[in-house]
DNA sequence: AATGAATGAGGATTCATTCAT
DNA sequence: GATGAATGAATCCTCATTCAT
């Protein structure tokens, strides 16, 4: 009996699962079989819907950063300050998990040879940065030199703690920073 | 060709070909036998210098730190304030290099699950902080919180840099953070 | 050709295989690839299938041990002495194939490290001892040590038959002992 | 200082090596570096002695059937019975010794295809045959025929005994059986 | 839609053996 | 006599991918 609009479904089991592999192998030395397996289908079937293992990583990615920028909206509605707001959602516990960790690190990998991935990459970079500029409009002289120097503070912490002890709160070191920048670059 | 003495050539040459290889690939999918053949002998006598595969690596990420602390010496010479020299030495053209780069990124990856590459990690990050912490003392409140963020957005500018187009000045944007933590938590 | 349900087909050509090629070489030291290509089929696919080149092997010798049961089986259906066919069915000509001679040899090899080895061979060994002692009940006084002698003499006598030349008529050598300890030895 | 009657220490050494590293791994599955390494020299300086790995190994077996000649002539002077001795000499402790164990099951695999293992092979057994045959000369109807059966049995029960729980006493089994055959087919 | 079947290519690793010194 | 250096060849195993059904 074919089955009708399967197809969200099976990559949707496709994504989650190779989000669960990698984390479990720590990197994307994960095969097509072993993510298929765990999602329930064969490796054929994954290769059917995604083309091949490349392009399945590359959903598994878009998935993860989909999962952020909502992750943001949701820290928008209970953090009356946007650059909070972003800074918490940056370091939302989901980010830590074994799964997102491993897919981040690859992803970072990826970015130096795959266009494809390089171009995503660049695109949260982007946003990140435009969303904390907007946010920093009217609290600080240079928004946009601001910005940057948190969204890749936040990077920089991000695998310090995802690759280290966890010993302290990573979104207050960057608050904390956040604080000082304001008070020392105020916009006049 | 001397018949003897040749082990430290032998593994010299086969770090610094592991490096360009990495880098020519973009990652650590590349084979003991394209190392060997660059380094100019035989997969089989890489495996008899080395043991294997993890262990070349390994060997090439400890030459990239050893690199890099002396990086730190040279600069420690040319320049007076410590602090700034570690930052202009964390973003010497050399670690940028495509091999540096991917091994760096790949270091990370391995950092997820390969024991010894955690604590290399973990050693390099320890020695960075220190550093950064003496060289901040009586300068401002807090040398260790301060080293900290140093340290992370050194990491964070390292990876956009080493990713995206590297248009900024990296160590303009880290040395500006410092004059403004250093006015803003003078030590008192 | 079938497409589905090759795998019972695969397996029996790899088993079969795999003895033909360890008769060749006289031991183990046969490459997968070897024994796949025998049996028409890439060394993948015997990977596939087998899961390991051990496993491969183990299954070569359950079929062979398989093989004698049913022998034994045969022999019981045209001789009424039940000790007496066993004896026949131990030195039956397909015993002498090189392939079972030098898969016998490489099994007590392996029964060394092996564990799954180990134990099949002792299933084996008392399965034999077993039906021997079985087949002696009423005949001597004490059916299991006679059986032990038997069994400890079929073996001994095999490995001579198998790795000398047989010249004499192995099965008539233990039978004509047989006779004699039945009369040494009767039952009260 | 080039040493002088070297020679004879080195190969003797390289024997006992390979005899017990043969035990340790349970086939002949053992680099020659392996056996070198234990032996105290270059695996090149065991080929220069030795030529080759076959002919390592095959001095290994000359070594032990030459010890074996000796535990027969030893057990000559304390016991009186020539046939008891040969079958005492046969279940000696050291046979059990993993090293000789591991190597008499390889040499059984190697008898099959190596002619200088078969003719060794070949040697051992006539002389156990003919060693057995002259001492039951009187005893029995057909001394041949005995010595045949009774060497085929301590092969026999050798090999269970190696491989199996070693619970009963080999040698008392094999002469029991010789009692019996020599009450039974007594000379007349 | 879905899969079992199948493989070519590749990769880490091992090893007996040779050779210059 | 003795060895470190060196390698070609081989082996087990994995995997992305294709295809017929």
């Amino acid at each position: 009996m074919p089955k009708i609009g399967m197809e969200p479904i099976r990559r949707d089991a496709l994504v989650k699962a190779t989000i669960a592999e990698v984390g479990i192998h720590g990197s994307l030395n994960v095969s097509v079989s072993q993510i298929a397996k765990r999602a329930g289908m064969s490796s054929a079937l994954a290769h059917h819907y995604f083309g091949g293992k490349d392009q399945i990583f590359l959903a598994a990615m878009r998935y993860l950063l989909r999962e952020f920028r909502q992750e943001v909206l949701r820290a928008y509605r209970t953090t009356p300050d946007r650059a909070e707001a972003i800074i918490r959602a940056s370091f939302a516990k989901t980010h830590f998990d074994p799964g997102t960790v491993a897919a981040w690190m690859a992803f970072y990998v990826q970015a130096q040879t795959n266009p494809a991935a390089r171009r995503l990459l660049s695109l949260y970079q982007r946003r990140l940065r435009s969303n904390l500029t907007h946010s920093l409009r009217g609290q600080v002289a240079d928004p946009a030199e601001v910005a940057d120097v948190l969204a890749a503070l936040i990077d920089g912490i991000y695998i310090r703690r995802a690759l280290a002890a966890p010993d302290t709160d990573a979104a207050a070191q960057v608050l904390s920073l956040l604080q000082v920048l304001r008070a020392a670059t105020p916009q006049t």
